[in-house]
DNA sequence: CGAGGTGATGTCACTCAATGACATCACCGT
DNA sequence: ACGGTGATGTCATTGAGTGACATCACCTCG
C-alpha cells in the first residue's frame, strides 16, 4: 500500500463531475473537489492547469485520435474525404453516449466552459488542418476544410448526444456531411 | 462641467488597448486600467462584465449588423447566399483594418482572449441561423449554413487583416466562399 | 432658494482562483 | 541504515470579481 491512495487525478475528476451535476460548475470551489477527493487545493492545480481543464482531460487523446485517423486515411482521399475519415474514428473514442450527454449538460450550463469547449474545438480544427497540409493541400484549403468538418461534427455530435433513439455516431457524421454537401451545393 | 470626465467607458477601452499594446494582457491588471483611466478597479466592473470584455465590445454591435442584414437579403436567397450576403455586410463595420489588425494580434498572442474571440463568433453563428430559421430553414440546416458561414468568415477575416495588399474585405469574403463551394463539391 | 432624489463613482471587505517557495514523508535502491 | 525521489501539504501572496454602503455633483420640484 501506498502512502497516498492510487489515481489523485481520477478521484479529482470524478469527484469534480459529481459536484457540478449536483450544484454547478460557478457553486463548487476548487477546495470543495479536492477535499471530495481527500486532496488539497494545490494538488488539484498539479494536476489541472485551472478550475475547467478538469472537465477537458480526454479531448486532447480525442483530438490526437483524429489526427493519428487522419494520417492513415487514404493519401487519394479528397480533403474533405480525409476529414470525414478521421472524424468518424471519433466513435472509437466517443461510446459512452451517456456520460458524453451528461458532460455536455454541465458544459451547457456555464458560459466559461463553453469557451473552453470552443477553444479545445479551435485547436482540433487546427490539428486537422495541420494534417491536412501534410498531404499536399494548400493552406487555406487545408483550414477551411478543417474547419467545415469541425462543423459537422459538433452538429452531429450535438445531434447523437440529444436523440432518442440509438443512431451511432457514424451515421449522424455521415447524414451531417451529406446535408452540408447540399447546402454547399446550392447556388450563393 | 460635469462631476467627472465624460465617456468614463471609451476611455477604459482605450487605455486598456494601449496598455495591452505596450504590456500584453496578463501584465495588465485592472487597477492599471482604472488608473490610466483616472477611475477605480470597481468602476471598471460596472462597465465590463470581466477583464477581456474590454476588447469585445463591438463584436455585439456587429453581431446585430448582421442580424439585420440578414433579414434584408432577398427572400428568394438559398440559406448560404443569404448567410453570403449578411456576411459581406461585415464590411461596412470593420473599416479599419489597421485596428483590426492590432486588436487581432493582442488576442492572438492569449489563450484566454482566444477563448472569448471564439464564444463571441459562436454566438454570431447562432443568431445567424436563427435568422435563417425566420426564413422556414430547418433547424440543423439553418445550423450547419450558419457554421459554415462563420467558418468562412474566421478565415476570410484572418487574410484580410494578414493581406499586404489592399483588398477589401468583401473581395476576401467572396473568393472563400468560392472555395468552400469547391471543397464541398469534391466527392466525400 | 432649499430639500430631497438620482446616478455615477469611490471605499471597504470579502471570496476564490491561481501560483511560488518551501516542508514533509513514505518508498526505493544501494 | 542512508540518502534520493516524488507526491503531497502548508503558507503566503497576487489579482479577479462582487456586494454593501458612502459620497457628492447635478437636477427637479415645491
Amino acid at each position: 500500500m501506498g502512502r497516498w491512495e492510487p489515481d489523485a487525478s481520477a478521484r479529482l475528476r470524478q469527484a469534480a463531475m459529481e459536484l457540478f451535476v449536483q450544484q454547478g460548475f460557478e457553486q463548487t470551489t476548487v477546495a470543495d473537489i479536492a477535499r471530495a477527493a481527500g486532496l488539497t487545493s494545490r494538488t488539484f492545480f498539479r494536476y489541472f492547469a485551472d478550475k475547467r481543464e478538469v472537465l477537458f482531460g480526454g479531448a486532447t487523446a480525442l483530438e490526437n485520435h483524429l489526427v493519428e485517423a487522419l494520417a492513415d486515411a487514404p493519401g487519394t482521399a479528397s480533403p474533405m474525404e480525409a476529414i470525414a475519415v478521421a472524424l468518424d474514428s471519433a466513435a472509437e473514442v466517443l461510446t459512452d453516449r451517456h456520460w458524453s450527454a451528461q458532460r455536455q449538460s454541465v458544459i451547457a450550463a456555464n458560459a466559461e466552459l463553453r469557451e473552453r469547449e470552443l477553444i479545445k474545438m479551435a485547436s482540433l480544427s487546427e490539428a486537422l488542418a495541420h494534417g491536412l497540409l501534410q498531404r499536399d493541400i494548400a493552406d487555406a484549403e487545408a483550414r477551411l476544410a478543417a474547419e467545415a468538418g469541425v462543423a459537422v461534427f459538433r452538429v452531429a455530435f450535438e445531434r447523437w448526444v440529444a436523440q432518442a433513439g440509438n443512431q451511432g455516431l457514424s451515421d449522424v457524421l455521415r447524414e451531417s456531411f451529406a446535408q452540408l454537401r447540399a447546402l454547399a451545393a446550392e447556388p450563393n
